[in-house]
DNA sequence: TCAAAAGTGTTCCTGTTACACCCATGA
DNA sequence: TCATGGGTGTAACAGGAACACTTTTGA
């Protein structure tokens, strides 16, 4: 099958990377081990990002990421969740590691490595908690982002690229939609973050098709309007869609 | 538009991880941060993954993937580079970040979060290099590993599916492949990973519709057939491919 | 001249896109 | 009775899958 291939080229090998050759087991490593959360809902029609500011130097007023070192005896999820509900009071929500981002450079105050997890929360009406460590927590509309501390810049860009990306092939917007919800409401959700609108009839076809969702058997009165037919998830947990 | 969303249920919350509501800031936090690369290629027509086989206890003489921990001014990448080249000699192939891996127990020696790399590096005859920290190193069939040690059958689980699903959309094969290939070669490479027979005559129109790989003006002789095309990638890094 | 792999187009089918009207309700 | 959003089917199109024979070489 694969029997004729070329030699590889005898070109001489030259280094990318300024790689330090010295043992890779220093008995003692001087890293700190940190989480950041994204956490993403949808308020008044658009996309939003929960973002803290900050009380410490040297980012003192500057929006951030929440986060913070994890605890010995916690994963990294874990330490998302925690943070998460301290944030929010939610719990039960979509949460999973995005990337680790470790530039030496990145905190000014010394090595942390952050293990980046995001999440995605219903609209709810629990206010958020502003505790001593922060001067104040807030949703920020994902187009109209504050410059951010360290480099969460690139985090909030790669968490918000795995959003678009994975809607498209599982159920993760269950954790950005109340239990019950209309058809409308989903295929808004979809549109707000895949950017651009979708068909009714073509986006209730395949939703149907999907089996993601079952109907409620309950409508949606009190608007002037035909009330709509409820739906809930099938499973309020990540399922990939089938590809048949 | 999102407007007349149902509210959030009103149910008592509960909470699926059992929190521990210390402050997430402990002085001195007792973590250390490793790297480990799960290294992929093709032989023989079958896919290999890297192994090393353990020196020291309490995982002696069992195979596992290389890795150690990462130098106070190294990224995670760099380290996993500088194994790959220890190990293999080779460098300038494809390698990025799988997930980090943190149970707290998954190190019996201590807690060491890990962050899995991996990369794909092309057929060669070079041999590998066994350092004295290994008792030996081995291209094992990815279908036949051995048991391996720590957290690491996971590890390789992961890197097996994400190559699987990122050969799909993206021209990572080139690092599997010598500068100049066949189509025969690039279609067995892919059939190899996805595990089926491609037909022929479809698997070349896709081909030459992702624009990916360029004729070189060279024919392979030296087989009692009629001599293949070679190729090559336009371009020896990651790239998408356009979905049009 | 034979064996072996290289190379090449067309038809069918399935899934995606485009598109317009009636329904149920509250005001 | 009117304004508002809810709900539904079909026809055209495009991209993917199935499929067989001729070409070129070395032995």
């Amino acid at each position: 099958m694969i029997a004729n291939f070329v030699g590889l080229d005898t070109q001489i090998p030259w280094c990318i990377i300024n790689t330090n050759m010295t043992t890779p087991h220093p008995s003692t490593q001087n890293i700190k081990v940190a989480v950041d959360a994204a956490i993403f809902t949808i308020k008044n029609g658009d996309l939003c990002l929960l973002l803290i500011q900050m009380k410490k130097s040297p980012f003192e007023g500057m929006w951030a990421i929440p986060g913070g070192l994890i605890e010995d005896h916690e994963t990294s999820l874990q330490s998302a969740s925690r943070i998460l509900k301290t944030q929010t009071g939610l719990h039960d929500v979509f949460l999973e590691q995005l990337k680790t981002f470790d530039d030496p450079g990145r905190d000014p105050a010394g090595r942390v490595v952050s293990v980046a997890c995001w999440a995605l929360v219903p609209d709810h009406q629990i206010p958020l908690k502003t505790t001593d460590k922060y001067l104040d927590v807030r949703w920020w509309r994902v187009g109209k982002l504050p410059e951010l501390a360290y480099d969460h810049q690139g985090i909030a860009k790669e968490a918000v690229e795995r959003l678009k990306s994975k809607i498209q092939y599982t159920n993760i917007v269950w954790s950005l939609l109340p239990e019950e919800f209309t058809l409308t409401q989903l295929q808004s959700v979809y549109e707000i973050i895949v950017g651009s609108s979708l068909d009714k009839r073509n986006f209730r076809k395949r939703i149907r098709d999907l089996k993601l969702i079952r109907p409620v058997g309950k409508k949606l009165a009190g608007a002037a309007h035909r009330p709509a037919e409820l739906y809930r998830f099938r499973q309020r947990k990540l399922e990939y869609v089938e590809i048949v």
